[in-house]
DNA sequence: AAGTTACTTTCAAAAGC
DNA sequence: GCTTTAAAAAGTAACTT
């Protein structure tokens, strides 16, 4: 046995098992949560970098590989929300996001101020919406913001009020609950940032 | 009238007292009906006073931490509750321990708008992510305090041993994001915000 | 749909796992 | 790192009524 760790410490360091191993743990993420591949190679980027800078050390691989793919979503443009990433790793929330705040702190990466407009092409798959819908409500979150009503809100939930304020508009009739299932947030959320968005940009809602 | 610079109040002030000898909670425990001890759970006896209402950690060494005082004098007159319910009750202490405020949390309000997405692209050491919570997490280096910002203008400064820290740090916020230009005032309410938190200092 | 309660974030100290 | 205390901010969530 003794022989086969020494062949196996000449031929692969511990940073080469954690790297396989988060490698491993970043496919299976990628296979069950449907991740595209250029997002996986982005979050395998960051891990290594993290495995550089130690950053590993006394944290779980499953944890660090989960807050790259966060990370890595969020920089390829095409976040998921960190709780609905936390349903496939078996480490905890809170775990996963001090290795993402860590990763925000001690890497140089830039990650792009989240924004709702990346959370409509999701909701839009899902429930199957036009493209004029989607138009609409990008237009919608764009005068939002201007008119500073979006400060501190879940994008999620601004997204999906604006998809759903759009479909209305556009003589859909799903319901709330439609919107907030396919944004990952209550029904309650979504009248909410309907109420405000509505109010605030003086949207009239056709009566069907 | 005037609602010029930003305002702030002291919520919560944590300080350490240490009375320099070995306590036995067990006993301390049995005595005091208000007392909450399990030490499985946690090696603190816990004391909640209601006069002034501030809870107090007490530990076999002696050693105690008291929250809750939102000024230094409810905070004095706890630690002598604390110090003349333990006499009371068959511990040794001396009659004025040493107190040492480890931790001011103050909330405030810039009274003006805050416009977080261009703030955390210009400040240093700044975090801003809504999805996970609604306030620009700030750390500033000097003072070396932590500051929440909202979206309102309300702000949380915290981390803060004097208060003098925390005045010192919440005009310097203010001075910093309106030199940024991250600042806006409603178009109509320059001069409202009808609360009445006068006794802000 | 309104209300209530409760959790997210930040901080520091204590003793011990 | 965790456990426990307290407190505020604003948003979101989960129950009740």
């Amino acid at each position: 046995r003794l022989r086969k760790w020494q062949t196996r410490a000449r031929v692969q360091t511990s940073y080469e098992r954690n790297f396989i191993q988060a490698a491993q743990e970043l496919e299976r993420l990628k296979s069950s949560m449907g991740v595209p591949r250029p997002c996986v190679e982005q979050a395998l980027e960051i891990y290594r970098q993290a495995l550089e800078k130690e950053l590993v050390r006394g944290r779980s691989v499953e944890a660090m590989a989960a807050a790259a793919l966060y990370m890595a979503c969020r920089m390829m443009r095409m976040p998921r929300p960190l709780d609905e990433l936390v349903r496939y790793t078996k480490a905890s929330r809170r775990e996963v996001a001090r290795c993402y705040r860590l990763l925000l702190r001690e890497l140089n990466v830039k990650v792009p101020i989240s924004d709702p407009v990346l959370y409509i092409s999701r909701i839009a798959e899902q429930l199957k919406l036009s493209g004029e819908v989607v138009k609409a409500a990008i237009d919608i979150l764009q005068r939002a913001k201007k008119a500073g009503i979006t400060a501190g809100k879940d994008p999620a939930g601004l997204a999906a009020a604006a998809v759903y304020i759009a479909s209305l508009m556009h003589g859909d009739n799903r319901t709330q609950k439609d919107f907030a299932v396919a944004a990952g947030v209550t029904e309650v959320t979504v009248r909410n940032r309907y109420k405000e968005l509505a109010k605030a940009l003086n949207i009239k809602v056709p009566v069907k | 009238m005037s609602t010029t610079g930003p305002t702030y109040r002291i919520e919560n002030i944590v300080a350490t007292v240490n009375l320099q000898v070995e306590l036995d909670l067990e006993m301390l425990a049995e005595r005091l009906a208000m007392a909450e001890y399990n030490p499985d759970q946690f090696p603190g006896l816990i004391l909640r006073l209601t006069k002034p209402r501030i809870s107090a950690l007490i530990f076999r060494t002696g050693k105690m931490v008291a929250t809750g005082a939102k000024n230094e004098e409810d905070l004095k007159n706890a630690v002598r509750a604390l110090v003349k319910l333990l006499k009371d009750h068959g511990a040794d202490v001396p009659f004025d321990p040493e107190v040492q405020v480890q931790n001011i949390v103050a909330s405030g309000n810039l009274h003006a708008e805050v416009d977080l997405e261009q703030a955390v692209l210009m400040l240093e050491n700044a975090m801003y992510e809504p999805e996970q919570f609604p306030g620009l997490i700030y750390r500033m280096t000097n003072p070396r305090v932590v500051i929440l910002i909202f979206g309102s203008g309300k702000i949380v400064c915290t981390g803060a041993k004097s208060e003098r820290d925390v005045a010192t740090a919440v005009q310097k916020l203010y001075n910093q994001l309106k030199e940024l230009g991250v600042l806006y005032v409603e178009e109509g309410a320059e001069e409202e915000e009808s609360e009445e938190e006068l006794e802000e200092l």
